[in-house]
DNA sequence: TTCCAGCAAA
DNA sequence: TTTGCAGGAA
């Protein structure tokens, strides 16, 4: 019975919790087309499309996207006006510039293949501890933690923890958000805590916890 | 800590 | 019209 407790606070029962969230991930899965792939290049362009930005708003961009740029040597040879057209209507748009370096990175130092090794992605530009991750858990299956504005809200709900904006690089959401993943299917995790974000644990609008898997280990709305 | 930058939902 | 978004870099 894996129990979780931290500075002698809230503790759960993290067996059940990861069951209850998975059950309910399996059945409210969002079929993206980035999530129906395994190649790391496809899911590691997602990633970067979604820096700060709605899946809705990446999905048409994406499809686009992959359809010019299949590979990442069409990418590598992708005209720069061309590129940022593509990207235009995702806004942020450094990120054109960032791909570009992105991409020339991996053909120069890795062959053109996407790297598995945490610190390899790490070293690309414009990519950090959270795409790293990512891309690591939905290509690889590898039991990393995600933490994002989604997931800290929700763990942080779970836990009676105060969130602000700097809480994602607070080493406590961290730690709770590490000791939680599934190690048997953290692709399917990770998931289903995206879509529970997205679909019950909202942020601005009252959660519904009525509707939620997660409501008997969590501390949001107990007196 | 602050900026980013278009878009859609409210 | 305002608000907020699958983070990263400065």
């Amino acid at each position: 019975m894996a129990k979780i407790n931290l500075d002698g606070g809230h503790s759960i029962d993290g067996k059940l919790f990861r069951k209850n969230l998975m059950e309910w991930g399996q059945r409210y899965f969002r079929p993206f087309q980035w999530r129906v792939t395994e190649d790391p290049y496809l899911i590691l362009i997602a990633e970067v499309m979604l820096h700060r930005t709605r899946a809705s708003q990446v999905e048409p961009v994406y499809k686009k996207f992959i359809e010019h740029y299949p590979e990442i040597l069409t990418l590598a040879r992708a005209k720069k006006d061309e590129l940022s057209e593509i990207l235009y209507p995702l806004g942020l748009r450094w990120r054109t510039n960032l791909l570009s370096e992105m991409t020339a990175d991996i053909v120069a130092r890795f062959g053109g293949k996407v790297p598995e090794e945490k610190d390899d992605l790490m070293g690309l530009p414009g990519v950090s501890d959270y795409i790293a991750s990512a891309v690591r858990c939905f290509a690889w299956n590898y039991p990393e933690p995600l933490v994002d504005t989604n997931t800290v809200r929700i763990i942080g709900r779970v836990f009676g923890l105060e969130i602000k904006d700097s809480s994602r690089r607070n080493p406590r959401f961290r730690e709770l958000i590490a000791s939680n993943v599934d190690h048997y299917e953290p692709r399917k995790y990770n998931y289903a805590l995206l879509d529970l974000a997205d679909r019950v644990c909202f942020k601005v609008k009252e959660p519904e916890c009525n509707y939620c898997p997660i409501q008997e280990s969590c501390l949001y709305g107990v007196q």
